[in-house]
DNA sequence: TACTCATGTTGACACTGATAACATATAAGC
DNA sequence: GCTTATATGTTATCAGTGTCAACATGAGTA
């Protein structure tokens, strides 16, 4: 109903500035991208968007929100219940990372500097928190079956976490693009979630690295 | 002698222009920064920084690579060439998040979206790889010894810093602050990167995390 | 029908990065 | 020492931004 007929003047534009921002992240980029020209795309005046989002920044809030839902959304498609806790870090690792790679501007948008003050904005937080879960829900049933270091979910979950989140990053900055890999790069993304995740194990298995 | 005397018009506007840059990054952030501010600061016209660099970003990228070299200068002062290879990792690991924490700023200029084109400006991409130069130095030399999984010491590098990076980020971020931590913010720090210095080990050591 | 209030527009302000045209002082050539 | 070319700095201006206050409009309600 709601993306069907038209409500007030425009018909819904709260959902067509998001949209249009999404679209226009995707285009230009997080940096490049203008509340004027979101309102331009949609055909309304400059101002218009003041009328659903405090500033600029509130939209980009919602904006990340919607991000991180499908973020969770992808990580936890692969989770297994029946699988071992490892093999689902480490999908979902790998899940992580697909978006990231096929969202670039979306990602930056996520962890970036460009929203301020993201604490105040709870949607998006709890977003956030919610794929965090799905790690620390893992590293617990490791912890419980005695696979990994007991002590603290929290902080192992934090360790894959940022280790995937800073591998995301330096993919993103560009930072293996005109760097030779000893294989491809899907296998180097593979093989570097396989090698973090040994550092939650009491015991890792002995690892081997094909050159090639 | 260049910073004392006088050479032109202003005296090494350039030198001047930078320091600014510095000192206003860390006051208001990168974001909030601009070039007419700098240039106010400095006592000089709007358009006087164009005749030293060819846009804001040129000025951005020679910041980011003085700090980059500051970054691999307190990395390096910790390595002890007759110490361990993973004990030299984690002291330059807590090195480099000591950094990132005193100036949030100047991080984030390195690692974020506000450089545009950052592979063309060598002397920054330069001396970002040298700081990384220390742990693939470090990661070598662990293989050698047999306390590291062979194959790739760029891969391995790698992981670490991407863990590194990202914990940075993440703290950066504000993740840690209204979040209870099982332990002291160093300590939690530091257990962080003893954990993750356990992926690159053959035979990592039993480790206990201290609930508090 | 009249009124209210959410929604959208106009006009404006104070910023920003950047360029072109002009001004000036320094270093080099005679 | 005087002229001249060039590096350096300024003025004026443009197109663009986020945001606010004042105004316009139209849908739902009393």
């Amino acid at each position: 109903m709601t993306t069907e007929t038209a409500n007030y003047h425009h018909g819904n534009l709260k959902l067509a500035l998001l949209n249009a921002a999404i679209e226009q992240i995707k285009e230009v980029g997080v940096d490049k991208l203008s509340l004027r020209s979101i309102a331009r795309q949609v055909g309304v005046s400059q101002t218009a968007p003041y009328r659903h989002f405090k500033d600029k920044n509130e939209l980009l809030a919602e904006v990340a929100a919607q991000a991180f839902t499908e973020i969770y959304e992808r990580s936890h498609s692969v989770i297994d219940i029946s699988a071992s806790p490892i093999l689902n870090i480490q999908a979902s690792g790998m899940a992580y990372l697909q978006y990231a790679i096929e969202n670039p501007e979306k990602y930056r948008l996520l962890f970036g500097s460009t929203i301020q003050n993201r604490r105040s904005y709870n949607r998006m937080v709890e977003a956030g928190e919610q794929s965090f879960r799905i790690l620390v829900d893992q590293v617990e049933r490791g912890i419980e079956t005695g696979d990994f270091i007991p002590g603290c979910s929290l902080l192992l979950a934090n360790t894959l976490w940022t280790q995937v989140h800073g591998a995301a990053s330096l993919i993103l900055d560009g930072f293996y693009q005109n760097r030779e890999l000893p294989m491809p790069f899907d296998d180097f993304l593979k093989a570097q979630i396989q090698i973090g995740s040994r550092a939650l194990m009491l015991n890792p298995p002995p690892i081997t690295l094909r050159k090639n």
